[in-house]
DNA sequence: GCGAGTGATCGAATCGATTCGACCGGAAGG
DNA sequence: CCTTCCGGTCGAATCGATTCGATCACTCGC
């Protein structure tokens, strides 16, 4: 058996023409190689890494920003022999708040794709488990690692470059404020009620500048048509907004659509920034106004920190920088 | 010890009192609850589906019909207790043809996430590996389930439509004809070189209608940009086509897009027509003319499927119904 | 009061590979 | 010629849970 071993895993010293000698058998016996199952438990290691998505796999999907993130997670894992198991995240409040998953699939490290909340039922779990986790753009736990961005600090820049450019009526447009996926007007009430981190870091952004928007909408997902109708419940009115912040690129092509749709023009009626620095194909030749940030660089720094997890080091955080690109969804306000 | 498994597990009689008593020691000793690798081992089931996609993840994550489809595999195996494990297809020809997940990582069924060609070298390390396996839009293998869609069919019968309304000079857009992604006029070589079992079926279905294509063009992907660079190519001579059958929407929308570029009309100069039948948001108000499939019914069928392989059953096929959806794109042939 | 029956608990084998140390034969060196 | 060393093979323990059958205590019925 141990020669049988040798001759499959090339581990070890073992004659040419043993090995054949056992392949050979191995053949006529209809044996297809080793059994993953018993050398991972052998090994303690099952070699796979469970990539928890901040939603249902649906709307997660729909989402450029984890798909660009998540390539860049396989794409370093891939060539260390580690596989991606997908699990789904908090999504309707009337499934289990912890996906089965979590709980009993056999995963040497889990990556959480979205920030969470401040104590997050998932990540109790994973604790409880003591599976190594990496937090994508959480909030600083002492003994977690967390990949994140300067999304507060790059928030906070483009609002300022709006105030520069004269406007001083400005809205802005969320992400989910709770994993109950409301729409609408924020009240100083739901204010209060804002459990995730990501969405709060970068509304702290927009206060960092200064401006206290005349209106916060929040939707229930980052997608165009919840852009769009933020978009038709903002700017109908006759005092509208001059500026609307984006949490995200998606919101900020839907806000653009939906404000066109009300016979706008953008940048000269309204100027519209996002977050993330898309390509959008479809939106071409106009470029949205955006803070870009390094996606698959992002992903590509999980891999690693995976990767440094189960090297059995010490968990380590990390902030990538974001930058400011200028395009033509932005301009100066227009004069009353 | 059997009496832990019990009390965990739940399985079998056990006093309350007993169960509470492992529980507590078990808080006590900060054991955390059963190890998945030593039940997988004794169960000799993973609980794991290798789902295996098209191409790169970037690439397959772009495309929402891969979308939709594994949001439906989820979807169904996740009440069933399976956790999916992405693992890549082939893309480049430069990296190994079969992705080492494919050989070694554990798993109880394979879903293959595309129809792959005659002698598809992941497939053939499946079988000897012995892992059942369920293709999803590939060609029929007599002990392998495949759930499909009456594409073929579906393409014939919108190709007849625009014959109706008097176009005789059609082009068509195709999928990729290989793993390694060229784009442009296809010749009769490269037709022969043709490997792709779905492109060649939605190419036969414009045959089968009785049409013989004035062009056909080869995109290396399902994406928006190549549509519109293949409009760009087709539609810029005087002798342009009056209608575009491409084998996928976002293809199609492309072709729109671009066909708009040049200052055509769509449908008035060209019709374009798409395959998926997609909700494209940002396409609004205009409305693909399209054979729709249902997508997220056929994940859920793949998901049924591996249901039935992990019985023991044995594989069975499904054909899915397509639909023709009569939008915005495609009016009668422009009198010359 | 004793045997049958029942429900809970415990022993031990098993899943399949890995790996350390023991062992063996042959070659090189003294 | 004998010892030492070394590359190669083999035995056996181990990873952690599950599960069948055996055992045990206890109750009920006669």
């Amino acid at each position: 058996m141990s020669t049988a071993s040798l001759a499959f895993s090339g581990a070890g010293p073992i004659a040419a023409a043993t090995r054949q000698r056992v392949l050979d058998a191995a053949q006529a016996l209809g044996y297809a190689g080793p059994n993953p199952l018993g050398r991972q438990l052998r090994r303690g290691r099952s070699g796979i890494v469970g990539v928890i998505v901040g939603d249902a796999l649906r709307r997660a999907f729909r989402d450029p920003v984890s798909i660009q993130v998540l390539d860049g997670i396989t794409s370093t894992l891939g060539p260390m022999g580690l596989g991606v198991l997908l699990i789904a995240g908090p999504h309707d409040p009337t499934d289990p708040p912890v996906d089965p998953l979590v709980e009993l699939a056999a995963m040497d490290v889990a990556v959480m794709m979205w920030g969470g909340t401040t104590d997050d039922p998932v990540l109790s779990a994973l604790r409880r488990r003591g599976i190594p986790t990496v937090l994508v753009e959480g909030s600083r736990h002492p003994d977690i690692s967390v990949i994140g961005i300067a999304d507060r600090a790059g928030i906070a820049d483009v609002t300022r470059q709006l105030l520069g450019l004269g406007h001083t009526c400005i809205a802005t447009v969320t992400l989910p404020f709770t994993n109950d996926r409301s729409e609408g007007l924020v009240d100083a009430a739901r204010l209060d009620a804002l459990e995730w981190e990501l969405t709060r870091r970068r509304l702290d952004g927009v206060f960092d500048a200064g401006v206290q928007p005349v209106a916060i909408w929040e939707t229930p997902a980052s997608l165009v048509e919840h852009g769009a109708s933020a978009a038709r419940a903002l700017l109908a009115g006759p005092d509208r907004p001059t500026a609307v912040v984006c949490q995200s690129d998606l919101l900020a092509a839907g806000v653009v659509l939906g404000a066109r749709e009300l016979g706008l023009q953008v940048p000269q009626d309204v100027s519209v920034v996002g977050f993330d620095g898309l390509d959008l194909p479809w939106f071409k030749p106009d470029v949205l106004t955006s803070v870009a940030q390094p996606l698959a660089e992002k992903g590509r720094a999980v891999g690693r920190e995976v990767a440094r997890l189960l090297e059995g080091e010490p968990p380590q955080s990390l902030d990538l920088p974001v930058e400011l690109v200028w395009g033509t969804t932005a301009g100066p306000a227009p004069t009353v």
